[in-house]
DNA sequence: CAGGCGTATGACGAAATTGTGACGATTCGG
DNA sequence: CCGAATCGTCACAATTTCGTCATACGCCTG
């Protein structure tokens, strides 16, 4: 099941084998993983890897889950990174402490992976509702609703033509090549041939209409939504 | 996060820990809040600190949350304010609900505390626009009562066709993938199928009759409750 | 203006997704 | 204990969507 969507996820945990449980589960789900197994190296991991999601172990040697926490949350660079906090039963008080520090949920030990991916997944969607509707010429998309209307009047478009349409008006004006096509909406490891994106932006003109004319091609690099 | 505005929320639980938690999550998201351990003080509090919103457990000693609830929607003082109910079990609820006892939502525990914050804000919006029930066409839902409604006509559901519809409506118009609404209406811990999803949406539909068409599917994304 | 290269187009089989009906397990009330 | 209701899963069919290919077209250069 590819639902990460390649996204990173920083797993600081001292325990090899929940660590290990952990990023198992997570690159099963799709995310891309990596770990540190104390507070220190933790902190410069975020910094270094920008992950878009942190998992923090309560209790780590030589930096404390929640002193990392407080960092992570005081840093502009990690301040708006969501963290999931996991604790043992027996530290409840500190995982009120812990949401008081800034993390965005917690998980006490024993949890179950599933459970975890699950929670991941809800929190890192709803920071997607910084999903705002484009507009480009006449066509406007709305993420959120999955909707295209050209004029006002809904086109229906398959997933990886809405992907591919969206993908070009999130960077309007500049030329994208196929690669970088292939990697948004295919996904990073995809093994598609090149040309299929020519094929998916001949579909897409084509159920655009006569407003397919904003996809430019532009010989020998790529594909451009018009600016005007 | 600013969204409280100050208004008062009563907590009525008798386990430390949580009502902690749940305060503090509260006053983080700009609402002023005060406890009761029992139920007979929080019946007491609720008259005297007429707070905006009540979130009250199920299980608490000297009075059960059920008949706290009885007695505060039988109190003109108080009939009118939102209670939100806290259970154990799933199941529990069902039932209870269905018993009409006045609650205007219920989450189970172990809940998420933004899911939390999330819900009164949403019961809290609707009782501004003075609309208590969810409408879409010619379906309406009573969350509060367990009830809906088609063309006027009585619909009998099942809880979970009847969660899954309110999960929908509550997010009308935007797309749900199936993990969503795996995690909205089975819970976190749940090892479900995502396919089953499917065929709850199918009987659903079929319940529904004619105005089942307002489910949309939405091709390799998921359901969607159409908008108009 | 012809050749070469890159792109557009249309067609087709393969693959993926969803709808549907059925089945066994479980629960609940009687 | 039985029967009805509910639920999760499965297999299969219907349908849509996808990736690739062969071919036609168009732009650029020389």
């Amino acid at each position: 099941m590819e639902t990460g969507s390649g996204r990173k996820i920083l797993i600081i945990e001292d325990e090899n084998d929940v660590a290990d449980l952990l990023s198992l589960n997570l690159r099963k789900a799709g995310f891309r993983v990596s770990t540190a197994a104390d507070g220190a190296n933790g902190l410069q991991k975020a910094r270094d890897d920008r992950p878009d999601f942190i998992i923090l172990d309560l209790m780590l040697p030589k930096m404390s889950g929640l002193e990392v926490c407080r960092v992570l949350k005081g840093d502009t660079v990690t301040a708006h990174t969501p963290i999931l906090m996991l604790t043992a039963k027996a530290e409840e008080i500190d995982r009120i402490v812990g949401l008081e520090f800034g993390a965005d949920d917690y998980v006490t030990k024993p949890f179950s992976p599933r459970e975890i991916v699950l929670r991941i997944r809800a929190i890192l969607r709803r920071g997607e509702t910084a999903d705002e509707s484009l507009k480009a010429g006449p066509i406007s998309i709305d993420p959120a609703r999955h909707q295209v209307r050209v004029n006002g009047k809904p086109v229906r478009l398959t997933s990886l033509e809405f992907k591919l349409l969206r993908t070009l008006m999130q960077r309007r004006g500049r030329v994208q090549d196929r690669d970088r096509l292939l990697n948004e909406v295919w996904g990073y490891e995809s093994v598609i041939d090149t040309r299929t994106v020519d094929t998916h932006v001949r579909r897409l003109r084509e159920k655009l209409g006569k407003a397919g004319d904003v996809i430019e091609t532009v010989r020998g690099f790529g594909y451009r939504l018009r600016e005007n």
